[in-house]
RNA sequence: GGGCGAAUAGCUCAGUUGGGAGAGCGUCUGCCUUACAAGCAGAGGGUCGGGGGUUCGAACCCCUCUUCGCCCA
């Protein structure tokens, strides 16, 4: 083996024998446990948050795997309609100069299936180093033709019972995709802005209580006037009691619109008038409906002002009444142009009562990185109600959980109020829509236009056109546990594996896929998808910034794990930019985090730190510092398995028989084993992975290496040791090593695989891979709490001894001999239990047992138990130093005797606290009075000197 | 404005029914001791955001304030 850990090496050889072998099939034997991958986006790479992720569900299935049940991990990808279409819209723009429409829509497809080929495979590329134990030949994507199957299945049943509807609705428009998008893919920002005040002229000859002519209403999008339909008070506000029910005149367009009362308005907020614009605002829309005020729509699907307006009722239909026409000069005015002239209008027309300053939000499409427009457009929707009862049934009834459970709030706060959803998409790349309509507008649903005639009845001439739009992806996305599994027909995968065992995903998407598939999965499979919702946090960079493209502070997994230089790094992060003017910016920053570009970490020390950050907080800050910590106790494993190995191989290891000595430390490590054992079965449980690794690797480094291979050495390196006792500790090396591997298996597949390869056959195991392995589980009996108790004396004595040694300055090649005073019985046959271990790691010469009274030379002093260690002055230890050293510890003693004493001559305490609780602060108290005397003693006897 | 979450060592974070404040990294000191300098040994470092309350006892429970983050309006 090398001297230092090479993850490289080990890496890509051992994934390859996994996959060739088909390790990561399900076995088809015991209980099923699966997961379903939350699929990636397929023209996209893999980031942080996806290793992250994916490393969770990794281990859970190596687990699970290891504990012998049939494992399924399902993976795949989404064809992300808008994020897929817009990528290769660019690439056929940068590369043909053509756009979409040059192309049309069945040429276009084909481009985008190519993409597809072509970058599908870098996910997947990705997913591999990661080490995952995916069942490649179950890969699935949302646009398969088998999957396609299941789209259209549920869209038609949906239809058929009325859940789905077409209709008018405002829905979040992009301009510049002209698409409608889900609120997911909104982007909020604080923006400031301004709030104009405008003049409305009361019409009829009404006026204010202070007698103007005019009321003030204040917007901060005054190109929406143009569509304004009532202007709204509170019912409460005296200032307009008596103009409720009068109406306005609006200027430029000469509309008579009422005043209105409604409780949304808040009476403090401008002048406590608000202009009401139910098809440009969301809130307004509530308003018109609750008011049958008329929707006037005035913007094109570009956001420019159109010729004429677009009018309906308040029931979606044809308002025929109202004058349509808009002023010449805002004709195929983009909206900021048109707000430009609409306040420069009213200006002119004396009708600007003031502009203030104003902090408002912004409504950003995520991808096309343009101001949204609410719309009045004909969308598809699936009316949620029905679907949403069920759905919240199953986490109230414990049918479903989440882990942590608090986001179980957040879930029931949202279903608890859903909006109807808008699945309709004007898109090409995507499920088109079932649905045919004839030249007047019916509506005929089926999965081809063949069906529909026959289902409908249609004469073979009645000219027929399919719906042109596509459905939003996490309609697909929504199908995902058991769409993947071949329903609609009832699969042996399907039986077997569905619900699937647990979702591990981000609180980011509850609502958007976790909820919605809750709902379609319990509406057509009548089963939940999956019995736990494993819900983590959003990895962040070190300042706890999200990490995305244009901060620049995106970091790819694989060069964490193979390493990249600085300016490779800077070229990765500023290449291809959206916003090129950031690329300055992005350069600097790299350089002062990366200043020596990135080292390689390997894929297990990226696991392991993904592991060790998986808390139960929101956001995870990633530290590169603690990933070398990680890559640091690889290192370790790793050379502690070169040492095992040196002392067992070709050494009889006991996998033969023959009689076995266990030492004390034998019997300890044992011990230890099955409470670390015990405690990752039960963080394991809890999804408490952050606390599962620390247990990991304090026992691996604390105990096993600091402590047990040390105290394997006296008894590896005496030549006068018995056969036994050899083949003890030798057995036990490997046995443990070997258990420790396992246990490590499912967070750091490669390198316990690596060495379990030479150790295995030394513990007598035997077997192609370690993935395939029994996970060790604790068996009790192996508990020894005797063992412990004589460990952690032995550790209390080693410190004693190497406090004093390090406070003195002592080298740890000069030997030294200690006196012990006022030993007990057990301290005694302690001592002798340990008594070459101690000889040899704490390099004495000689220990010498003083009897009561026996005089003993000056001398540091350490204190274990009731029990002093004295370690002779002579030659060796300056006065001062160790006055001093017993003056901090004499300081230490008394701060703690204080806070006893105080508590326990407190009469409420010793009254009312639980008697064992009040023992054991007597008995500490006890201690310490004993020990501070004691010391105490010394100090005055070395001052004396 | 409403809701949720967070605030613990210089940094990143644990802290399980309320009962002696912890880890990793960083810092300081001494060591190339025959698995490991990606290491070993030792040490220092905290008013648990502020205030109030409940309790014999609060990092933990309650109230309140401050700061930060997220979601919603």
């Amino acid at each position: 083996m090398d001297k230092t850990y090479q993850p490289h090496e080990i890496e890509s050889f051992w994934y390859e024998k996994w996959e060739q072998s088909n390790y990561f099939a399900p076995s088809g034997k015991g209980d099923p446990y699966s997961i379903m991958i939350p699929p990636p986006n397929v023209t996209g790479s893999l980031h942080m948050g996806h290793a992250f992720q994916d490393t969770i569900m990794d281990s859970l299935i190596r687990h699970q795997r290891m504990l012998g049940k049939n494992t399924l991990w399902q993976s795949g990808m989404d064809h992300a309609g808008i994020a897929t279409q817009m990528l290769v819209e660019r690439k056929i723009a940068n590369e043909e100069g053509k756009s979409r429409h040059d192309l049309g829509r069945d040429a276009f497809i084909e481009k985008v299936w190519e993409w597809k080929e072509e970058s599908g495979g870098s996910i997947t590329r990705q997913l591999r180093r990661m080490g995952t134990s995916i069942d490649w030949s179950r890969e699935r994507f949302t646009m398969d033709e088998g999957f396609y199957k299941a789209v259209q299945e549920v869209f038609i049943r949906l239809y058929d019972d009325k859940l789905i509807y077409r209709g008018k609705r405002l829905v979040n428009w992009d301009p510049k995709l002209h698409t409608a998008i889900s609120d997911l893919e909104v982007e909020n920002k604080d923006l400031s802005g301004n709030l104009w005040h405008f003049r409305y002229p009361l019409a009829d000859g009404a006026t204010t209580a202070d007698g103007k002519d005019y009321i003030v209403v204040a917007t901060t999008r005054p190109e929406t006037i143009l569509g304004d339909s009532a202007v709204a008070v509170n019912p409460k506000d005296p200032r307009y009691t008596s103009l409720v029910g009068k109406f306005i005149t609006l200027p430029l367009v000469d509309r008579r619109i009422p005043i209105i009362a409604d409780d949304y308005v808040e009476a403090d907020f401008g002048s406590g008038c608000v202009k009401i614009t139910p098809a440009h605002d969301f809130n307004d829309y509530a308003v018109g409906k609750r008011h049958h005020l008329p929707l006037i729509n005035i913007l094109n699907h570009d956001a420019a002002i159109l010729t004429r307006c677009e009018i309906y009722n308040s029931d979606g239909s044809v308002n025929g009444d109202l004058d349509d026409r808009l002023p010449e000069q805002y004709h195929h005015l983009d909206r900021f142009d048109a707000r430009k002239l609409i306040i420069s209008e009213f200006e002119a027309a004396g009708l600007l009562e003031k502009v203030d300053d104003h902090a408002l939000k912004v409504p950003y499409g995520d991808r096309s990185g343009v101001v949204i427009e609410p719309l009045l457009t004909d969308q598809w929707f699936v009316a949620v109600a029905d679907l949403a009862k069920p759905a919240i049934a199953a986490v109230e009834n414990g049918d479903i959980q989440f882990v942590p459970k608090q986001y179980e709030n957040m879930y029931f706060s949202w279903m608890r109020d859903l909006q109807d959803w808008c699945i309709s998409r004007q898109l090409w790349w995507g499920h088109r829509i079932p649905a045919w309509y004839d030249d007047v507008g019916n509506i005929y649903v089926a999965r081809t236009e063949l069906e529909a005639r026959e289902k409908y009845q249609l004469g073979h001439d009645l000219p027929l056109k399919q719906d042109d739009d596509v459905l939003d992806t996490w309609f697909s996305s929504a199908l995902w546990t058991f769409g993947t599994l071949g329903w609609p027909e009832q699969t042996e995968d399907l039986k077997t594996f569905h619900p699937s065992s647990v979702l591990v995903t981000g609180f980011d998407i509850i609502f958007f896929w976790v909820a919605r598939m809750i709902m379609f999965t319990l509406k057509f499979t009548d089963e939940v998808p999956f019995k736990t919702v494993y819900v983590h946090g959003l990895v962040r960079d070190q300042d706890g910034q999200k990490m995305s493209k244009s901060k620049g502070n995106v970091l790819d997994p694989l060069d964490l794990i193979d390493g990249i230089k600085l300016e490779e790094l800077v070229d990765k992060r500023t290449g291809n930019m959206m916003q090129p003017q950031l690329a300055k910016k992005i350069e600097q920053q790299t350089r002062k985090h990366f200043p020596e570009g990135i080292d390689a970490y390997g894929t297990d020390a990226l696991r392991f730190t993904f592991l060790s950050l998986a808390s139960t907080g929101r956001d995870i800050k990633f530290d590169m510092n603690r990933m070398e910590g990680y890559r640091n106790f690889c290192n370790k494993l790793w050379n502690a398995a070169r040492y095992v190995l040196m002392n067992t191989e070709e050494h009889d290891c006991g996998v033969e028989g023959g009689e076995v000595e266990l030492t004390l430390a034998d019997r300890w490590i044992i011990s230890r084993l099955q409470e670390t054992e015990q405690q990752i079965a039960r963080h394991f449980e809890e999804y408490r992975f952050d606390l599962l690794s620390s247990a990991l690797y304090e026992f691996v480094w604390n105990e096993y290496c600091d402590w047990y291979l040390e105290l394997s050495k006296p008894v590896l390196w005496d030549e006068q040791a018995p056969t036994a006792r050899l083949r003890g500790t030798r057995r036990t090396l490997v046995r443990v090593l070997e258990a420790i591997l396992r246990l490590a298996h499912p967070m750091m597949p490669y390198i316990t695989e690596a060495i379990w390869q030479r150790v295995a056959p030394l513990a007598g195991k035997q077997g192609d891979t370690i993935m395939l392995q029994p996970y060790p589980l604790a068996e009790e009996h192996k508990l020894d709490p005797q063992a412990t108790a004589d460990i952690e004396w032995l550790k209390a004595v080693m410190l004693a001894i190497r406090n004093i040694r390090g406070e003195m300055n002592i080298g740890p090649g000069k030997a030294i001999n200690i006196l012990l005073r006022n030993a007990s019985a057990e301290d005694l046959s302690r001592l002798e239990a340990n008594r070459t271990s101690l000889v040899k790691l704490a390099k004495l010469d000689q220990i010498t047992i003083l009897a009561e009274g026996e005089e003993a030379p000056m001398s540091a002093t350490g204190l274990v138990g009731s029990m002093e260690i004295l370690v002779p002055m002579a030659g060796l230890i300056d006065k001062d130093a160790e006055l001093a050293r017993l003056a901090k510890e004499l300081d230490k003693l008394q701060k703690e005797i204080a806070r006893l004493d105080g508590k326990l001559s407190n009469a409420g305490f010793v009254s009312k606290a639980p008697a064992d609780v009040v023992e054991k602060e007597r008995a500490k108290l006890t201690e310490m009075r004993e020990a501070f005397t004691r010391l105490q003693d010394q100090q005055t006897s070395i001052s004396a000197i």
